[in-house]
DNA sequence: ATAAAAGTTGAAGTCAACTTCAAGTCAAGC
DNA sequence: GCTTGACTTGAAGTTGACTTCAACTTTTAT
């Protein structure tokens, strides 16, 4: 398959194949210069980069999931760590998103009175809460995606 | 109070508190160039933007939650949808979560030919999931922390 | 045969939220 | 009065995952 064939079946665009490609996490039959052909298994690799992705490993961990040969090999205790990381993420989220809810009805006139609020207000700034990231623009559509939050302090220094 | 004293406080690094400032997120009384003093307030702002920060809002839309006098107006509308937008992510994760919970014990001799992660494996490349972000280095615990995926495709433009 | 479309490369740019740096100012203790 | 140490500023650097650009080369269609 050439590039844009790749592209068209994985949705993934051609500077980032090539650019994963530079960093190791796919290959091409190529001769530098010539154009990229793929083989058909290089969507079955983009698949797990997508898979790994949302659940939040970089390409680096990535890319450990493939053996050099070109199969997959993943690490058990390191899925099993991000899932437990996972979990520990969406039980952040869902206090976060009652907080929030709450947030949005409370019929305090100010947020600084209400009781709930303060609550949140504490969970987020003692404690496991920390910082975010968040993507650049997205497309037209009216609600908007954001990142969120991670776990673990930064050093100061 | 001085730099040093938020910062204590607050657990915001002093560089940031400047940034923050930049950014029109907090306040300090202060002529140029003598340093800053801080009303004790400025702990409630803070306290409100690392809440902000963890439910997923950037620094531009948590700037939007004061107004101009520095006093608190959430847009309920705004965050009720950060709220639902942190529900549909909490629900992608936990069916992540599971898919990797699987990986990690699955008797499979190798990842493609076991039907739940062929099934994970479509669920992060087709539809909703995308792109993710994550944070720089965290400091001396086992386990690492991580970012998360957004929501929302981005435009191949 | 040739023009346009599609591909190639390395280098530089982007984004958010900060941090780090260099150079200078100010304040407090001895 | 002078050395520290804390603070100030604007500018530049960081990180990860790409995208964009400029300048070419290679296919493909006419």
């Amino acid at each position: 398959m050439d590039i844009s064939e790749v592209v068209k079946r994985s949705g993934v665009s051609a500077s980032a194949l090539r650019y994963y490609e530079r960093r190791g996490l796919i290959r091409s039959l190529t001769d530098t210069g010539t154009r990229r052909r793929f083989a058909p298994t290089v969507l079955d690799h983009l698949a797990l980069i997508a898979l790994g992705q949302a659940a939040g490993f970089s390409l680096d961990e990535i890319r450990l999931m493939f053996t050099p040969d070109g199969s997959v090999a993943l690490d058990r205790n390191m899925i099993a760590a991000k899932a437990d990381e996972l979990e520990r993420l969406v039980k952040r989220l869902e206090s976060m998103i009652e907080g929030l809810r709450h947030a949005a009805v409370c019929p305090a006139p100010r947020h600084s009175e209400c009781p709930s609020f303060q609550k949140l207000l504490r969970a987020a700034t003692s404690g496991a809460l920390e910082r975010r990231e968040r993507s650049g623009k997205d497309e037209a559509q009216v609600s908007r995606p954001s990142g969120v939050a991670t776990i673990g302090r930064r050093k100061a220094r």
